[in-house]
DNA sequence: CCATGTGAATGCGTTCACAGCC
DNA sequence: GGCTGTGAACGCATTCACATGG
């Protein structure tokens, strides 16, 4: 399959589409379906489907067959190994997520500065304490970090994940990090929502 | 001050600019070091700042002064009441929460179908069994929700909320809820992040 | 008729270029 | 020189309109 050009507005509504397909269980869908359940216009979901390839047909798009090419194009069908960095509230409740199990991710590994918590939480992943963290993000293969530590710990846990070599990073902590261009950052936090609620109330 | 159209983009930023405000301790930032941290371009950072009226020098911008116009003009200068719904792990989290008390957001109820649970947590947020959502919603002006309900009772437990009048909700359950159009949504969840990561690395 | 797909037109946000100011 | 602010030019995404197919 060739490296087809997705931009990055079209990326975002088929991450979202592919959410909507997996919990869809009918066996076809139209664009007019799609544009009541997520606001956008049918001609945009045509657009972005098109961009895929014409794999549509006079009665809609084929749930099943939909949701893999998206995959495919977003590169979702490749497996990808996190590790956990706090282990905190936050981050042990990420130790025991199960969702992880039916998904794309792989949850291999938890770190945290005090080296107690490493020995005494109780976790089918292995743990280990900081200093470890870049030899195992290495030894794994591990290309995503979940950051969950507190935000004053957060930019030198950064910088160890980025030196270790990981390429994206998951941060709870309400911080903008400072990172080369070539990382990806994901912020995830309560506060920000909140804030993007309140301003578009 | 006058009801001023901002764009949705530009918006976005001013959030995002607003948190690195609170964080940056000098007294004057200019266009071209927001660019440094945030890769966007000057012009655009000019055209979003000048859209709120005209409070540049030729030294930049005064901090505080930015951060409080940003914060009148995005609606942020008003309180608002949150209540959390389903008591589990991520929400019993949510009501120890200190960074509420900071914020602009005042924690003032929780919610479980599960009575027990009701009775037996600790909190300094008053609790209510489930079936009192729309009164107590009603009664505290609580206009928006924290739904942090399993996955298969998350859309019951939006409804409610919307029967008590609420305006926002951040939705922390993997699904895509379907409500009326003049509620806005919020959606984190740690596997859609992961996938955004994995579709833009 | 209902669908999809796709060039053409539109609209909107970003970038450019320059004026004004310290 | 640095900076902000702003009309003009540009580019890109959405919308429109229509061709095509079951």
């Amino acid at each position: 399959m060739k490296n087809l050009e997705v931009s990055t507005p079209t990326k975002k509504r088929l991450l979202y589409l592919l959410k909507i397909l997996e919990k869809n269980k009918a066996i076809s869908i139209t664009s007019s379906q799609i544009e009541e359940e997520t606001g956008w216009s049918r001609d945009t979901v045509r657009k972005d489907v098109s961009a895929l390839g014409g794999l549509g047909s006079a009665s809609g798009y084929e749930t099943a067959h939909l949701s893999s090419t998206i995959r495919k194009a977003l590169g979702l069908d490749k497996k990808h190994r996190l590790c956990v960095v706090g282990l905190g509230r936050l981050g042990s409740a990420y130790l025991n997520f199960r969702t992880f199990n039916a998904s794309e991710f792989e949850l291999v590994a938890g770190f945290d500065t005090n080296v107690n918590r490493v020995e005494i939480l109780s976790s089918l992943v292995p743990l280990y304490p900081a200093y470890k963290m870049a030899e195992i993000i290495r030894r794994f293969s591990i290309d995503i970090g979940l950051l969950c530590v507190p935000e004053d710990q957060a930019q030198s846990a950064a910088d160890k994940l980025i030196a270790g070599g990981i390429c994206g990073i998951v941060n709870f902590a309400p911080i903008v990090l400072k990172v080369p261009p070539n990382i990806s950052i994901r912020n995830v936090f309560v506060i920000d929502e909140l804030r993007a609620l309140a301003a578009f109330l």
